[in-house]
DNA sequence: ATCAGGTGTTTTACCGGTAAAAGGAGTCCC
DNA sequence: GGGACTCCTTTTACCGGTAAAACACCTGAT
């Protein structure tokens, strides 16, 4: 249970006493799993050549049911429209995704799995679930419960203060 | 406590009702969080002309409280070699930060504060964490403390099987 | 019908990151 | 003391991201 954030946490203690640095553990502990999350999905997905924000938007697609737009892409994965734009691009010269404009509007894109796509990602994503799984292994059934509601609770009331 | 990752969940419940994915409520809701934090301090920050992770590499000399090598701030901040070279010699002329070749050994380079380097980190550190309460202000002290406990014990779990 | 204003997507210009190569300095061993 | 090896930092070449401009299209008022 002693970590790389528990020392860093020690160490502002030792320097500045007068300050409460308790927000720095959760913080600290956050941004670092999230690093870990990131470099293990990246180099798992990149034995099939795909990368994580690639992964990001075949997921967005499978899990609507259907097709989505690139401004809904964009929302969906907190990126800029330039960035869904570029990874469109790639993931239709791959053949994962299609792009077709919108017969009622011609200003909207249509974007859509295709079976090759559907099939790639409906591959990819339990293996995601239980690589993630694995991450976090040192937790139990019960306490990732916990922590998921402890997230859940705090991310709400982030997204409610500022977003 | 309803938020965006919890939809997520939902829509692959319904997609994928064969798969487990209770990891996908605490894994998408840390990378969620991070992306929060990360924005909210960084606009903070842009007022003192400061990126994020400029403001890593004055807090890690700040809290080490004396010179440490490139090399040791790479591993501090978990980014790449060229990265840190690249944030020492923006901080270096801002002035925040001296540069000076060690003198037993002149592969290394000794980095240290500036005074003035020194009264910004030192003005700007105890802002953030008060930043940072506020962004995880649903939580109650007691709430933060079990948050800090269990992501301490995920993470350090991580990083004996990965690190 | 036209045009002002708004919306959805892509393009442009640039910025900060990385991997790998280069450069400069120490160590070891014959 | 010269050469192979290793270590630390910086440079190089490139890649994926963003903000803002450009582009294409729709809508509603006139």
């Amino acid at each position: 249970m002693d970590d790389a954030v528990g020392r860093i946490q020690d160490q502002w203690r030792r320097q500045r006493p007068d300050l409460d640095v308790s927000s720095v553990g959760v913080v600290g502990r956050v941004l670092r799993l999230t690093a870990l999350l990131k470099q293990v999905n990246e180099t798992a997905l990149a034995e099939d050549g795909v990368s994580g924000a690639e992964f990001e938007v075949l997921s967005a697609l499978r899990r609507a049911g259907g097709g989505l737009r690139p401004s809904e892409l964009t929302r969906e994965t907190l990126s800029s429209g330039a960035a869904t734009t570029k990874r469109l691009t790639r993931l239709e010269s791959l053949g994962l995704i299609s792009r077709a404009t919108s017969a009622r509007d011609r200003r909207e894109v249509d974007v859509r799995l295709t079976e090759e796509g559907y099939e790639l990602i409906d591959r990819l994503f339990p293996e995601q679930v239980v690589r993630e799984r694995g991450v976090l292994d040192a937790l139990t059934e019960d306490e990732l419960a916990r922590l998921g509601a402890l997230l859940a609770k705090a991310l709400a009331g982030a997204e409610r203060a500022l977003g």
